[in-house]
Formats: C-alpha cells, structure tokens, sequence
DNA sequence: CAGTTATAGAACCGATGGGTTATGGATGCC
DNA sequence: GGCATCCATAACCCATCGGTTCTATAACTG
C-alpha cells in the first residue's frame, strides 16, 4: 500500500460522519439521502463525503434509477490494518524497555546531552 | 474509544511524516533533533508534528537533559485497530453479495427508485 | 416533452493544518 | 552567572477541509 493510499485512507477515516457512513454501509447499499438521513448537514456535504470515500477505495458506487447506490469495500481497512500490525509487538511493552533503546554510534557533531542514543535511521523511506 | 480519540488517531496517522516518526520510534525512544534528522523540515515542524502525536497518545515524552526523549505509545494502534476489525467480515466478501441488502420497511414519501432498500438507520449514533 | 426526484458541481466562507522564520525558555557546562 | 544547546511558542502564510447555498445534470413519471 503506497503512501498516499494510507494517507487518504486515513484521512477519510478520520471524520467522524464518514466512519458513520461506514459503518450504515455495514448495513447493506444505500443512497445519498439514505445515508444523509441521520445527519444535520446538506445534501451535497454527504456528496463531499462520499465523494472523499470514494477516493479512498472504501465506497464503491452504481447508478440505479436517478440514486446511486454507495457499497462498502472494506478491503483498504484491511491494508491499514496490515500497516498497524507493525506496532503489535508494542502494544503491552513493558514500562521498565522505555531504555531499551542504546547507543549504538558516535555520530556528528553536537551530540544530545542525553547518552541514550539510537542507530540512525537516515533515508528513512516514509515506510 | 471515544470519536474525537479515534479522530485524533487517525488524523495522526494520516500524515506521512508522522507515520515515519512512529516507525522510527520502534527503533527506540529518540530527540526531538534525531526525529526530524531524516527530514527535509524545519525544527519547529518537527514539534508540532510531535505534539499531534502526543495528544493522539501515540508518543509520551520526556525531559533527558536539554533534550525531550519521545517513546512510542501504541495503545491507541491497537484501539484503533479493533474499531477496524468490525469490518473484517467484509473485506473479501463476494461480489454477488452486492444485493444482500434487502428491502425491509416501506418508509416515508419520496421512495428512492431502486428497490433495494435497507432498515432505516435513523438515529445512528456514530458509532 | 414537461415536470419531479436524486445527486453532483460551483462558488463561497471560516477553521484547521502543515509549513516557515524569529524568538523565548529550560537545562547543562565552564 | 554566562553561554551554548535543545526545544517550544508565536506569528504568519497558503492550501485544504467541512460546511453552506445555488444551480446544473441525469433519469424516471405522467
């Protein structure tokens, strides 16, 4: 999953009428007024947020009649949460591994006063 | 989880830098000056960026020195990723269940034209 | 074909986000 | 105490976001 992928991903995620959206879609297709229906926002705000959904592949959408239907396509959630798996390891760390991390280089100039220091990650590839 | 924690999560997460500091922190507890080192920012972005991770209660931090340790928090990652679980049943669901929705009410007025119809949500909560 | 319904798009607005530079505060060192 | 270092805050800029209203388009209905 590239970059922009999870950013979008996680972006859509992180409003909460969206995550609403969601989950009605757990519900089965439905249209714009349907899913607009809970909310107090104009029907092109749902649009914008469909529309937001949409591009980050976790809504799919058919026309049919004048309506168009909104689908959940739950499989970017499944990427995201592949990525976060990463972090399952530090979930329930221990406390006492706060200094876990030693020093392990002798780097450029002014060193931090702390002694604690890490490996450089460098050219760290955003993931 | 509240909303606004999973929103601040996510919104957290969003971000490409932000998401390479997390991962960087995996390596071990860092400074402020160390996690901006592989970026092309300036010190003060790398503060803020800081702080929206901290608020998220994705980094804790603390004063070594002259410097501030950053240490990764992963708890929410794993709140987060159980609010994503809800929808594993559906990332590979098939294709032919597109029209599991079934009409189940005869609601007010204006009826979209399509027939397949849901359970009203109504006053979905938000979650 | 005219009208109605369902939705999208355009234009706008205030708030927020990510970035900058400049400055201030806290801590360690001589 | 004075200075240097590490970091945070303030003030600002511009782009994006979530919302609005108004209008346009697409498709059924009579």
């Amino acid at each position: 999953m590239p970059h922009d992928q999870l950013d979008s991903v996680f972006s859509a995620l992180a409003d909460p009428t969206r995550r609403a959206i969601l989950q009605r879609l757990t519900l089965g297709d439905a249209t714009v007024a349907q899913l607009g229906e809970p909310f107090a926002v104009s029907q092109p705000a749902i649009s914008k947020h469909l529309k937001v959904l949409e591009q980050a592949g976790l809504v799919s959408r058919t026309r049919v009649a004048t309506s168009r239907l909104s689908h959940l396509e739950a499989q970017p959630l499944k990427e995201a949460t592949a990525w976060m798996q990463r972090y399952k390891k530090y979930w329930n760390e221990s406390f006492d591994k706060l200094d876990s991390a030693l020093a392990t280089f002798q780097a450029t100039s002014p060193q931090p006063a702390a002694d604690r220091q890490n490996t450089e990650p460098k050219a760290a590839d955003h993931e």
